[in-house]
RNA sequence: GUCCCCAUCGUCUAGAGGCCCAGGACACCGCCCUUUCACGGCGAUAACCGGGGUUCGACUCCCCGUGGGGACGCCA
């Protein structure tokens, strides 16, 4: 049975990175039938809040990435951390440390001046046949976990290959502070093993915890997961994607117009790939995936694609679901829904124009709220010519068969009457009624926005 | 500094030794459609980091450079 997790710690909002590796543990758990576990690595008590928690559960709520088990919270699994501490004390595989924090720095400043990578020097490590010094009195020690002085931790990484790193490279890493409190790789290690998580699967960033969590879990007599590590995702300037460099909250991307699914579509594809598919569902997506597709190398973040990928699914979608996923922005901004045409049929009308909803929003403003076109705009488009031409055309409205298609060709005729080019009528018609040049064509305008609105507005011309 | 990882069009990617003088998508440019702007259609420009091997044959395998990223906390 495969069972993967997603193991954020609450210390700011589910942004982009976290999301993708989100969804890819998602992803493969759904498509093994296996179970996908949410844990909140909450050890951290400065930094870890319950409004990230909420931040984080929310975010994938929106994405729709619904775990089978969870949210399981690390701050209410100490006791169970500091019982396979005290066995790994007892066994031998985990010791006491003195040594005070002022004296690892200076030692961690001696090595890096010898041009040596700054490690634990294991004085307090016990050997057999090394004798330890007195422990000082009144310091609380911290417990270091014994790691292997040689030999090579290897494991087959599901998206990089074999990796292999050699154990002298690796110090003995403290697992439990000074306070008692137990540090992160130590509870990674025993909730991965207690939650018999398969397959992890997390970023680029944790390569190098991985050779010490392994070591870990053969001291403790388990067998490690297989890992899977994600490439980075980096910002629009190519450089890591972090709160200074444009990474934001998935909700914002709720905010500022996106669908859930296109946000989840073109996440799959930022370092997954099925041949040439570009726009496919949640359901394909699930069927495909399965980490064999992962590129190793880290991808760049493209709003311009994301923002044509939303575009798709906004068109995609029926036009009584669009309306309903767009209506209550247009209520916040100030639109009265009872006053306007069906939302449904102007929202497909303008979809074409708008990639978000936000946009689309914004857009459909005309129908449902007051509309005042800039005299400039007004005097720049209507010439004294097409003026008898507009006059002519607002009266005949008055009893034309009320669609587009009559509407069109009263428009027609009237320019025809006139000697003028469409554009002569269009362009004043396209201001009058909606304060911009730029708008889906003035017959389809004027069917929906209703005979007596259409009046009002080409009249307020004067 | 040390260790680990990565390297195909501007960007996301296809490519599992001959199918590739490298394919798709976004963006950009051009044309068409057209009542403006979009949408849509068609087309163009554009890449295998460098050097050595291995091989009859390398984008694909190996080595070395170079560049980028990550890690080196009693943070996660």
């Amino acid at each position: 049975m495969v069972r993967t997790r997603f193991a954020p710690s609450p210390t700011g909002y589910l942004h982009i990175g976290g999301a993708r590796t989100a969804l890819f543990s998602w992803a493969y758990a759904r498509h093994h039938g296996g179970q996908f576990i949410l844990r909140i690595e909450d050890t951290d008590m400065e930094r870890s809040t319950p409004e990230a928690v909420k931040a984080i559960l929310d975010g994938m709520d929106w994405l729709g990435l619904d775990h089978d088990e969870g949210p399981f919270y690390q701050t209410r699994r100490m006791e169970r951390y500091k019982a396979v501490i005290q066995e790994m004390l007892a066994a031998g595989t985990a010791y006491r440390c003195y040594m005070s924090p002022e004296e690892l720095n200076a030692l961690r400043a001696q090595q890096r001046a010898r041009g040596e990578k700054p490690r634990y020097d294991g004085f307090w490590r016990p050997e057999s046949g090394k004798t330890l010094p007195e422990p000082p009195l009144g310091v609380a020690p911290a417990i270091r976990f014994k790691n292997p002085r040689d030999g090579v931790v290897a494991w087959n990484d599901l998206v990089k290959g074999p990796i292999a790193f050699a154990n002298s490279e690796l110090d003995d890493l403290v697992i439990a502070r000074a306070d008692g409190t137990p540090t992160y790789n130590f509870c990674v290690v025993v909730d991965d093993w207690d939650m018999g998580i398969t397959q992890v699967i997390r970023g680029d960033d944790h390569v190098n915890n991985t050779p010490r969590q392994i070591n870990i879990l053969e001291a403790l007599g388990a067998t490690p997961p297989q890992y899977a590590h994600l490439s980075m995702i980096n910002g629009r300037d190519g450089a890591k994607f972090s709160k200074r460099h444009g990474a934001v909250s998935v909700m914002q991307y709720d905010s500022d117009g996106f669908l859930p699914e296109a946000v989840i579509n073109y996440l799959a594809r930022l370092g997954w790939s099925h041949g040439d598919d570009e726009v496919f569902s949640r359901e394909q997506f699930v069927q495909w995936f399965d980490l064999t597709r992962i590129t190793p190398s880290a991808a760049q973040f493209n709003d311009e694609k994301l923002l044509w990928l939303n575009q798709q699914y906004m068109k995609a979608l029926p036009g009584a679901e669009l309306a309903a996923r767009v209506a209550s922005r247009l209520a916040a901004l100030g639109a009265d829904l009872d006053d306007g045409p069906d939302l449904a049929q102007a929202a497909a009308l303008y979809v074409d124009r708008c990639n978000t909803l936000k946009s689309l929003a914004q857009a459909l403003l005309v129908f449902y709220a007051r509309v005042s076109p800039a005299p400039e705009l007004v005097h720049q488009h209507l010439s004294e010519e097409a003026r008898p031409a507009l006059a002519d055309f607002t009266k005949k409205l008055a009893d034309v068969p009320w669609n587009a298609a009559a509407i069109g060709a009263l428009l027609k005729e009237t320019l025809e009457a006139h000697q003028l080019r469409m554009p002569k009528l269009a362009m004043p018609l396209r201001v009058l009624l909606t304060g911009q040049t730029q708008t889906p064509s003035v017959d389809a305008l004027i069917a929906l926005m209703g005979r007596e609105r259409a009046r009002q507005r080409i009249q307020a011309a004067g």
